[in-house]
This record gives structure tokens, C-alpha cells and sequence, in this order.
DNA sequence: GCCCCCCTGTGACCGCCGTCACTGCCCTGA
DNA sequence: TCAGGGCAGTGACGGCGGTCACAGGGGGGC
């Protein structure tokens, strides 16, 4: 297939309020580059300051500790946009970015960046709505990680990746089933933990495994669970 | 004394790079309050969206988990802002917001903060670094919590407390010493805990108290201490 | 000067959950 | 068809640190 019909930011949710020349004139400024499935796009700590946009694919924000400890921090998806931070205050990466899948990105250098969002009032609102938005499910994240135990946040996350699917009587759908690890790197835990907090979920009939898919049986209950920690 | 020697922008974070004539119309359109020292702010999920400055005296942003646990996120002192992200997102407020010390704090309606941050793109510039900073201490907020333990953590709550301060002997002073209680909420643990790592960094001549003031004898050391996790 | 309240310090207990070890399934590719 | 790797599931163990309880100290207000 013929990449020229990929070099477009119209899908960019930071851009959408731009005149389309606007966002046409920007498009001649970027590096389009392509990355494979778990290909690193940024390195925490390295001293780049470009902005990315997702054109194609997904990618995953984490970091490491020392010890190898994967902490994840967010799924960024077509439309999406990473790499803001170090072009606004110019300090170094704050975290690793990988490839989930074949993914291509615009790449913006941050003075033009900068000077989009200088000239841009809607390109500006529209960035710190994003970063407002980061802050808060950061706020929520730490939160969960001082105040819940670990159980309870496997329980938080499912209702946080059920969204807003509930249907009328009280069940939600999961689709794909997430990988174990994904969610314990997600809220800090181990993957046994995970594998453990489902199946007394499954044995207590609020969980069920079903074609490709995690239903929530009971939406209410387990929200109640989350909020009377120690519940369990 | 009179009030009106108070009534001023002069010293906002914020709006250091505006031209003075319109720093001084803001001016007119901000209220301005008293809080009392211990006095509430903002109360958290309340659905006002204005912003605060805070012209003298200092605050501190707080959440409370259902069991009563505190959470502390931030101070902010004389010349800081706060109530930023319910304006942007036009979401409930986050967090509650508590005086440390008798304060007053000038108030701006939404739609004039708005106005202000897209016309005039220096503030908007100060405000998404500012919102970059909150970004970049959370996400460090959330590695220790998911890779240190408590006893690490209070270690890295005081080189952070320390700040630049390490003179040429490998010493620092955090002045004034601070309270146990306030450590533990900002690290995630508990009174006691920060106590007993106090004791035991003294106990090692790594810390010393002295006349009001915390003193970090060895800073290279509690700094390998940190790095080295499960060290102690 | 006295009292009271807030802060500090420390011991004992015990439960959560991270770690290790191992089994078994499923799916892909040769 | 079989081999191998990634993922899921579960038991055993042990240590970190939260909780409770209580003693002691210091400073501010009356």
C-alpha cells in the first residue's frame, strides 16, 4: 500500500480545531517514520524534544525500575499524541515510549510545535485539556496506590476498562480479554496477584470468561467492593 | 493594615510576563478572600470552576481516602496558582485545597482565565509548563509508590526536601524540621514509620536534629541508600 | 506556672501480597 | 504432528509495614 495516504494529521485529536491549510502546512514540517511491534520510539532520560503524533497503530507510555519492575502508565492510540512534555518545559524525557503494534507517527520538532500552540488558541486549549486530563487520572492513580490494596485495584481497573460499556442489566464487556501482566503493570501489582483477584471473581459469579471476552456480571457489586476496601 | 496594599498580581507565577496594564485589569476582575489558617478552599467533586492565586500566605492540596487517610499533593506558596484544572476541563474539582496559614487568595472566574491564556500566549506558555511540572512530579510520585518501600520512599521525600541545598561537605539542612505526620501523607505512610527511618538514619549518623533544623550529614549516602532499594 | 494538646518514639502483632516454584493450556510455526 | 514459547493458575513462605497501645516531651495559652 502506498504510504502518501498516511501522511495526513487529520485524525489528530489536537488538531482538529485547525484551519485544514493550517494543518496541511504542518504536515509539510513533519518526519513521518514507521516503528515495528515493540520497536522504542523515546527513551526515558534522553535529551530529544520532539512531539509525535499517532497516524497509525498504538503505543504504550512506561518506565522501569532498577530492579525491572514495568510500570505503565498509558495506551496512546490512533489520533493520539505523546511526547509534549520535553517540548514544553525542555527537560528530558520523562518516561520510555514503545510501539504496541506497527505503528506510524508525524513528527514534529517542539519550536514548531510551540509556535502552533502560540498561534493557535484552540491547538492551546485543546493540549493542556490533554494535560489536565493526564493530571487527573495520575491524581486518581496515586490515590488507589496509597489508599486501596492491591485486590482492590485490580478491581478499580476493571471497572476503569469496562468504561462506560455497562449495559441496562448491571454486566459489561472487557474485549480482548487483557493479558494478566498488562493489568498488573497497570496498577502496580504482580500477575499472580491479577490471576488471583479473577478467579474469586469467577468463583463468585461477578466474573466470567467468555469467547474472547472478560464479562463483568455484576457492575454494582464489584464498584461496591472497590469502595469498602477490605472489603474482600 | 489596609487591605490594599494586597490587591495585587504582581507576584502570580503566571502572569510574571504580562504587560503590566493588563496584569492590573485582571486585577479588577479577580474577588479577593481571606482564608483563616486550617480553613477550606476548595472542596473536592464541588462544581466550582474558578482559579485561585494565592497573593500571601500558603496552601496545601489534600484527598482524603474513604477510611480518612490523607493524601497530600502539594504545597503552594505565596506567588502560585491553583484550581487550574476544573477551569481547563470544566470537570468538578480534583482535590480539595486546605490554608496552611491565614491567606488570601484572588479569585478569577473561568471565562476570564480562559480569555486571558488564549490571548496572551506567554501565559499560556507559563501555565502548560506549569501543568507539565504537576505532570512530571506525579509520574515520579507513582514510581516510588509501585517500586520503593515505605522505608525508601521517606528517604527520597528528604533529598527532595533538601532540594539544592547540599553544601560542599556533603551536607543539607531542611529547615524547618518538618512534621512527621506531614512527610508520611506526602510519601504514603505512615507517622510511625517516618519516625522509626528517622531514628534509624540518625542512629547510622546520617541525619542529625539541631536547633529547629534537620541535618542530612552524608547526602551521597541516603541518596545510594534510595537507588539501592531494599538496601537498609 | 500549670495544664493540655500535639508531636514524637518504640514495642508487639499479624495480615497482605510479593516472590518462588511448578503445572498445564493454547497457539503458532516448522 | 510435534515442539516451543507465552500466558494462566495456584500453593507455600516470609517479610514489610500498617495498626494498636502507650510513654514521654515541649511549647503555647490562660
Amino acid at each position: 500500500m502506498p504510504d502518501s495516504g498516511e501522511r495526513t494529521l487529520a485524525g489528530i485529536g489536537l488538531f482538529a480545531s485547525l484551519p485544514q491549510e493550517d494543518r496541511q502546512a504542518l504536515e509539510q514540517r513533519c518526519h513521518w517514520r514507521k516503528f515495528a511491534a515493540n520497536e522504542q520510539i523515546i527513551d526515558r532520560q534522553s535529551e530529544t524534544r520532539e512531539v509525535f503524533f499517532v497516524v497509525r497503530g498504538k503505543v504504550r507510555v512506561v518506565d522501569y525500575s532498577l530492579s525491572g519492575r514495568e510500570v505503565s502508565f498509558d495506551d496512546i492510540a490512533q489520533g493520539g499524541s505523546f511526547g509534549e512534555l520535553a517540548a514544553i518545559d525542555k527537560q528530558p524525557r520523562s518516561a520510555n515510549v514503545v510501539a504496541l503494534t506497527d505503528t506510524t507517527v508525524a513528527v514534529l520538532p517542539p519550536s514548531v510545535f510551540t509556535r502552533v500552540v502560540t498561534e493557535h488558541p484552540a491547538a492551546a486549549l485543546a493540549l493542556m485539556q490533554r494535560l489536565a486530563q493526564i493530571i487527573r487520572a495520575a491524581t486518581e492513580r496515586i490515590m488507589d496506590l496509597s489508599t486501596l490494596g492491591a485486590h482492590n485495584r485490580v478491581h478499580a481497573e476493571l471497572l476503569r476498562q469496562a468504561g462506560d460499556s455497562t449495559r441496562e442489566d448491571g454486566t459489561a464487556v472487557i474485549q480482548p480479554i487483557p493479558i494478566h501482566a498488562d493489568i498488573a503493570s497497570r496498577v502496580s501489582t504482580t500477575r499472580e496477584t491479577v490471576a488471583r483477584v479473577l478467579s474469586d471473581l469467577a468463583r463468585d459469579g461477578i466474573v466470567k470468561r467468555e469467547s474472547g471476552a472478560l464479562v463483568i456480571l455484576d457492575v454494582d457489586r464489584l464498584r461496591t467492593m472497590v469502595e469498602q476496601f477490605k472489603g474482600q
